[in-house]
DNA sequence: TAGTATCTTTTGTCTAGGACAAAGATTATA
DNA sequence: TATAATCTTTGTCCTAGACAAAAGATACTA
């Protein structure tokens, strides 16, 4: 049952953490933390707490927070940080995210499915994205944060959502037409539940989808905007992407398509920059998506 | 157009290959390949080519090729190589998976999904499985190592099984049963075809299954098991993970989830193990699986 | 008040060459 | 033919230093 007390290797930490051992060493020489044990060999090796402590940093800092302000902080503070931002979106908590989470908990796989159908066919595929998936997603991040919810719920909860969405798609896509819009995330970015959104709601637009999936390399994007025929690429960054590099790679891939194929881009990476390279469009939002 | 000569730094590399920087530095080290270009700064450049060969490099070694021996060997003894293990699998090649080629390479969306469903309608989801998807993947995969299919062709046509996939696994699960089996890949295996075909395969044998996707930690699915009172796991392991740790990442797997819960492995990455942990079992392929 | 240019601090990624254990291959022994 | 012992190959980790790009702060201008 429990697993007590797991010592992890750095590259084990770097894999679970999203953080490159380069910085977990740098971190250490700077602000003194994390300070991991050593085993016989002289290896750095880290224990759960000091995972679960780095993983809320990561959180942190892909929410613009500064590193060196975050790692000189107790786990009580960043925690209630993190709380900081929550408490105004918990307050006004829907009703049916509350139901959801209670299905989530209870871990019965069948009525969650029942009830996120239920939710679709009521709403509507935009107010589903907008007003159901994107703030449960959030939620259960935040629960998770919290430590009110494991990481097999929050997996659980995604792939039930992917299949959802992927249904869905394909019971709209053959009514589809142009223009067609190619999505994709570039190399580095694993998250493709934006783009899975972005499809679906395309989709309810009767706007023709063709997904890549993740990590495409740009020239690659480039050749099959060019192969299919497409009006559009839509291309999201997490907020886990490397975000200094976001700026650089919406250029270099605005360099390598056509000039007469628009650039999309939205997702928790973009959010926070002011301006992003010519020719290359935003949607803050779901919402706000230019269709 | 053509991105013509970009160099990619060593995290690029490193990224885009799957192969670690530390493990670059000690090949060029001992091996004397690759011998990258030098920024100003005396940082590692790598070119196109270099990474293209290494990305060959990758897949030979996750073959059961050894490193020391593929390093000092050239580009075109690599693609000399793999072809020999291609000619026997390309000659019977069954027709059906020509057609689907000959459709990607047409980048028509719309046709391939109809052919896909025909042949899923046709043969049944074991034969389907068996005798398209799996053969299909793995022709396109040659083919790309070829040179005579694109990444996002590769890519495509795995988003489009994906959704078929799921449409037809939602569409099943309603009849399923237990015995419930849950899935999931480790902390670094990212690839999860694995497991939608095995939910697929599972669900048409009306046997419940549970996804729980990519990257889910030991302790999460032994916690998972439990609390959805699961009758067995089910694992898988690309030809990308990493070979060493599978031995002892099944034994940990076996040692936290409850005695009474059968575990199942499969995939590449297991598929030339000789000798698994006591109690875990293997199916070397999905025709093999202990239903 | 808002925008722009300059300076300072913060931050992550890269470098070198060495060390060592675990996995694989090979040879010796029962 | 199987098991044990030995040699070889291989990947990951180590230290401590360097540097450029991004972010923040400050001063100046319209």
């Amino acid at each position: 049952m429990g697993v007590s007390q797991q010592l992890l290797t750095i590259g084990a930490v770097e894999r679970d953490s999203g953080i490159a051992r380069d910085t977990l060493r740098v971190w250490e020489r700077r602000y003194g933390y994390p300070v991991p044990l050593r085993n016989g060999k002289g290896e750095r090796m880290y224990s759960d707490e000091q995972l679960r402590h780095l993983q809320r940093i990561q959180r942190l800092i892909s929410q613009g927070h500064r590193p060196g302000k975050l790692l000189r902080m107790s786990d009580d503070e960043l925690v209630k940080l993190e709380s900081e931002l929550h408490t105004d979106t918990d307050q006004l908590l829907d009703e049916n995210i509350q139901t959801l989470i209670r299905l989530i908990q209870s871990a019965d796989a069948l009525e969650i499915d029942r009830e996120l159908c239920r939710l679709y066919e009521q709403q509507g595929m935009r107010t589903f994205l907008v007003k159901t998936i994107v703030p449960l997603l959030r939620t259960v991040g935040n629960l998770w944060a919290a430590g009110k919810l494991s990481i097999f719920e929050e997996h659980f909860v995604s792939t039930q959502i992917i299949r959802i969405l992927n249904v869905e798609i394909t019971r709209m896509q053959s009514e589809c037409k142009k223009p067609l819009v190619l999505l994709a995330t570039l190399p580095g970015e694993q998250h493709t539940m934006g783009l899975l959104m972005l499809s679906a709601m395309l989709s309810s637009h009767k706007v023709a989808t063709l997904n890549l999936g993740g990590q495409v390399p740009i020239d690659q994007i480039a050749e099959a905007t060019d192969r299919f025929n497409a009006d559009a690429v839509g291309v999201t960054f997490s907020g886990a992407y490397h975000y200094p590099s976001i700026r650089s790679d919406l250029q270099s891939l605005r360099e390598a398509v056509s000039e007469g194929v628009e650039i999309w881009t939205g997702g928790e990476g973009v959010s926070r920059m002011r301006r992003l390279p010519e020719g290359v469009m935003k949607f803050t939002s779901l919402e706000h998506l230019p269709v």
